[in-house]
DNA sequence: AATCATTACTGAGGTTACCTCATTATGAGG
DNA sequence: CCTCATAATGAGGTAACCTCAGTAATGATT
C-alpha cells in the first residue's frame, strides 16, 4: 500500500499537499469522470443526483427533493425545469396541498435513468469502485464522520 | 424548517447513500464552511488555496501557479486578477522570459495570509482536524490513490 | 536573417450548480 | 376573516471553473 508512491513518483514532491486540497482534487477529477459518462444522456451529474432520488424514493414534492439533495428550494426548481423541459420528470399538482407540486419520473425518464445504470454510467462510483473494499468503508466512515 | 435542517447537517436516514453522495455532502460542507470563514478577509477559498500555494513556494509564473492548484491557466488568471486588485499579490515581469508573468505576495497579502492562518482562517482544514490522526491519514492515502 | 511552430498569458464568452430576495397562491389558526 | 406560515418560482447574482481564439515572445530550422 506504500510501495505505489516511490513507483509512480509523479506527484510534486514539494508539494505537501493538506486534506483540503486532496479533497478537491479528487473532487474535480469526479466531476469530470461523471460529466462525460453522462454526457451521452445530456444528463448533468446534479440531475443524476435527482434522478436517483426519485428511483430511490419515489414520486415526492419538489420542496422534498430539495431536502433530499440538500439545497435550497429554489435550486430544486432548476434541476426539475431541466429535468422536465427533457421530459424525463413531469410537474402534478398536489391533491392535498395546491401550493405543493408533486415530482414524478416519466417513463423517458425512468428509462433514461435505468440506461445509465446499466451503462454504469454513474462513473463517479465506479472511480470508488477502483478501491478496495476495506478502503471504500474506511471512506465510507470518514465522511460520515466529517458530515456531522 | 428545511433551511434549519440543512445547516445543522441533518440527514435523512432514509437515504441510503453512496460513497459518491456522500462525498459531495462533505464537499458542500467543506465549501460553506470555508466561505463563511474566510467573509471577513473578502477572500474566496480558490483564493486563499493560490496565497497558501504562493507563501509555500514563492514567487512563481502564473502557468506554475495554475498547476500547483490543478486549474487551467486561464483560471489561474482570474483569480490572479481578483488577488492583485486587492492588493495582495503582484506581477511582475519575468526577467528570464518576456511572455511570462512572475506572481507575488505583496506584505498585504503575506499580512492577510498570517491573519487568516492566526484565526485558523482555514476552517477547511479544521474540519478535518476534528479526525483522528490516524483516520486523517487514512483518508489521505485513500485521496491519493483515488487521484491516480 | 527569415520563417514557423510553440509557449505564456489573456479576452471573450460559456457552464454548472448553487445562492438570496421578493412575489404569488394557498393553507391553517385564532 | 384576517393574519401568518408555507410551497413554489421569477429575478438576479456568485464562485469557480472551462474552451477557444488571439497576441507577444521564444526557440528551432532553414
Amino acid at each position: 500500500m506504500t510501495e505505489d508512491r516511490r513507483a509512480a513518483g509523479w506527484r510534486d514532491p514539494a508539494d505537501d499537499e493538506t486534506l483540503s486540497e486532496a479533497f478537491w482534487s479528487v473532487a474535480r477529477q469526479l466531476r469530470e469522470t461523471s460529466k462525460q459518462a453522462l454526457a451521452p444522456w445530456d444528463v448533468t451529474p446534479a440531475q443524476l443526483r435527482a434522478l436517483l432520488t426519485l428511483g430511490r424514493h419515489g414520486t415526492m414534492r419538489l420542496s422534498a427533493l430539495s431536502d433530499h439533495l440538500h439545497i435550497a428550494p429554489r435550486s430544486a426548481t432548476e434541476v426539475v425545469d431541466a429535468l422536465e423541459s427533457a421530459g424525463m420528470v413531469l410537474r402534478q399538482p398536489d391533491p392535498g396541498d395546491r401550493r405543493a407540486t408533486l415530482v414524478a419520473l416519466t417513463e423517458h425518464g425512468t428509462s433514461v435513468l435505468d440506461a445509465i445504470r446499466a451503462a454504469r454510467g454513474n462513473e463517479a462510483e465506479r472511480v470508488f469502485a477502483r478501491l478496495s473494499q476495506a478502503d471504500r468503508a474506511q471512506l465510507a466512515r470518514i465522511l460520515r464522520k466529517l458530515r456531522d
